[in-house]
DNA sequence: CGAACGGTTGACACGGGTCAAGTCCGGTGG
DNA sequence: CCACCGGACTTGACCCGTGTCAACCGTTCG
């Protein structure tokens, strides 16, 4: 059973099977016509599933699919050979999973599945279509990818130079704010279907350091999180702690710009043919 | 005057005239022909001049522009409000200042000259010209830009679950090994520009923790770094003190596996006709 | 000739790691 | 039905790696 069904499950289920959360998501950087949204719709002919803590890629495993979430959670971890790990990405319905696959040889990370999950896979050729044939759709891609670095790089601020508790009340806004992305999270409560230890190896701490940092953060009303999910009670603290700035997450690409590289897309001859 | 020059300076400048430092990088993945290779040479025809310390991209600035480093380095760093900084990421010649700059609105990091710079500018038009009409260069890009995002997961690793000397230790190998790819380093010595300081934003470190880990590997005969540059005496203790591991790098991304890419693009209509 | 900046080091304080001991829960076998 | 087991969760005590503060040197530049 997906962890994510296990509590809110009616309306989270529902609104995942309302729409792909891949359509969600780019829907923010793009407003799709009914070719794209059909385009989408028929990329989930090909699915694959996993179940919880399944390893999906390996460190070494050649690469060749990309998988985009339709449901479910994963991580990326790379291992130093003394058992020390590091979690390097967390991603939910809609993020795309290895978006680099069909250009890298072989994978650096592991990537394992926190819940069941069903996934999207995208071979090279239909990644090629989408890029030549729906140019909107390709720059709404590039956007996720760029999106993704962007995370990774404020993750590397977070362990760089923010305390256990400033990493943790980063993390959880963030986290929240993707979620509410794909309709995920709203109201103050939301599921995280991360043990104590994955939690620690994502923010470069010890779990008994999580634990102290959580109780810090508990104590003050701040937040909380049992087993049944997180509950956000002061956000605008929860904020303030964490120095979040918005703009590294990039959710405020709006269409015009869009339409601009769909304008100057349009000026080349071969994606002028491609666009309809 | 470029720092670079100051020491060896005739040998790196030599090299770095007679190629483009890209072209000797993306040959590492892609054996060029001589239209990929003109097609590169014409990119010359727009290049921009930044001296050591301009500030190349602010936090919240307009996007448009892509960099790439003709010659001289450059570094991307985000500060929070009570001073505290990061440095994100090390750009020396060949790299890719900001691939994603044509599809972002505005960036979330400063890009500041590490030493007097010259880069050659991608806009929109050229980069969409590259995917289209010279598909091995645009797989060649793409690879650059994967690799980026697992050099900067691999500082996260770092960051996150190795000591300050094993941190250190790793981004020696790293960057001598970057260095060696364009040509910039052979021997064991090689020049570094960036100050102490620096160092410890990209370390995750304070200056004053830099000079104990530094001692650490000096005292061991391990490195010596000076004003003039870095000496890696003891390579194989630095790799093993690093827990390094290549794969990361994704430098052995062989020929044939282009070709396989090449010839699904080809079957792709549009790229066909694009590729000559 | 002083100011500013990069480099360098010692002394002390504190955040976070390590070790160790438990609790709680769900699953499994007798 | 209970006993046992393993895995996730939780906390206290102690210690070490890293941050903080402060001082100083050498160079460069106005």
């Amino acid at each position: 059973m997906l962890v994510l069904q296990m509590q809110d499950g009616e309306i989270q289920d529902e609104i995942l099977e309302m729409t792909h959360a891949l359509k969600r998501k780019l829907s923010v950087f793009l407003s799709m016509s009914d070719s794209e949204e059909r385009f989408i719709d028929r990329l989930d002919a090909r699915t694959e599933s996993f179940g919880k803590n399944d390893q999906i890629v390996s460190e070494g495993d050649a690469y060749s699919k990309i998988y985009v979430i339709k449901k479910g959670w994963t991580y990326h971890s790379r291992t130093l050979d003394d058992g020390r790990r590091q979690i390097t990405r967390i991603d939910l319905p809609g993020d795309i999973c290895c978006f680099f696959a069909p250009i890298l040889k072989y994978s650096a990370n592991n990537i394992v599945a926190l819940t069941d999950c069903e996934m999207t896979v995208l071979e090279l050729e239909q990644l090629a279509e989408i890029y030549t044939e729906q140019p909107g759709l390709g720059a709404a891609l590039s956007w996720c990818c760029a999106q993704d670095e962007s995370v990774l790089s404020e993750r590397l601020v977070s362990v760089g130079r923010r305390s256990a508790v400033e990493r943790l009340a980063h993390f959880f806004v963030e986290i929240r704010r993707r979620m509410e992305l794909v309709d995920l999270a709203e109201g103050n409560r939301f599921l995280l279907p991360v043990t104590r230890e994955q939690l620690a190896d994502a923010m470069g701490i010890t779990t008994v350091h999580l634990f102290r940092s959580m109780r810090r953060l508990e104590k003050d009303q701040i937040i909380a999180w049992g087993t049944d999910g997180v509950a956000i009670n002061d956000m605008m603290e929860l904020h303030r702690i964490a120095k979040f700035t918005e703009p590294y997450l990039h959710y405020t690409e709006i269409p015009s710009r869009t339409d601009r590289f769909l304008k100057k897309l349009s000026q080349i001859p071969q994606y002028a043919s491609g666009q309809q």
